[in-house]
DNA sequence: GGTATGATTGACT
DNA sequence: GTCAATCATACCA
């Protein structure tokens, strides 16, 4: 079980060692497979004009739940980072998914496997996620999270879909997923790690 | 009070 | 490729 202390960091360590970890919300999940890191001191972040009601939580302890609603539609997931008041956090952008599969096509209407959970508001569809959850831990039911197995290859790039600082490269995946809400703008792969570092 | 803006998605040309 | 849905928040008056 991944515990406070492991979010008790900046958002940009946490974000890439989520990638492969497992993460369920009432047995609804799968293994994690994208990310973005958020941090107080970057213009993109939710949390970069200090505390409001809307994103109080990202402000609270690490290791918890940061909810919003996304364009007036969807409800996207973050994991709270930092030390506690500092406002960091991860948003989780897309699962493979692994379990409750049922459940999740329920959720979405009949959709392909790719479709379940690949970006933050279908992941958020899927998995129920709402308002409710936020400020919760992470380590208490609805919530199961479970650290990754194995190092796995990652891929690096912009985030999605913002207009302020959206030259960071603070976007994660596990390299190669089907399951990733897009493409990496220029992905890292088995085959081309080798030809970048022949042995 | 009014208005512009999204950490998105799905439908459509 | 374009665009509407839909609403909380931010910002200005």
């Amino acid at each position: 079980m991944l515990d406070r202390a492991f979010f008790a960091r900046p958002a940009l360590l946490v974000a890439p060692e989520l990638i492969g970890a497992i993460l369920r919300i009432d047995g609804v999940g799968g293994t994690i497979v994208e990310t973005e890191a958020y941090d107080q001191a970057d213009p993109a972040s939710h949390s970069f004009p200090g505390p409001t009601p809307r994103n109080a939580s990202m402000f609270g302890p690490p290791g918890c739940a940061y909810v919003y609603r996304s364009y007036g539609v969807h409800w996207c997931l973050n994991f709270v980072c930092n030390d506690e008041g500092h406002g960091g956090g991860v948003l989780i952008r897309a699962l493979e998914p692994l379990y409750g599969l049922e459940r999740m096509a329920e959720r979405r209407g009949a959709a392909s496997p790719r479709l379940l959970c690949s970006g933050p508001g279908r992941l958020g569809q899927a998995l129920a996620v709402t308002k409710g959850l936020d400020g919760l831990p992470l380590d208490q039911p609805p919530f199961a999270l479970q650290p990754r197995a194995a190092e796995p290859l990652i891929a690096v790039g912009p985030r999605i879909g913002i207009s302020k600082a959206a030259e960071r490269p603070w976007r994660f995946g596990l390299a190669g997923s089907l399951f990733l809400s897009r493409p990496f703008p220029r992905p890292i792969c088995a085959l081309e790690a080798r030809e970048a570092c022949p042995s």
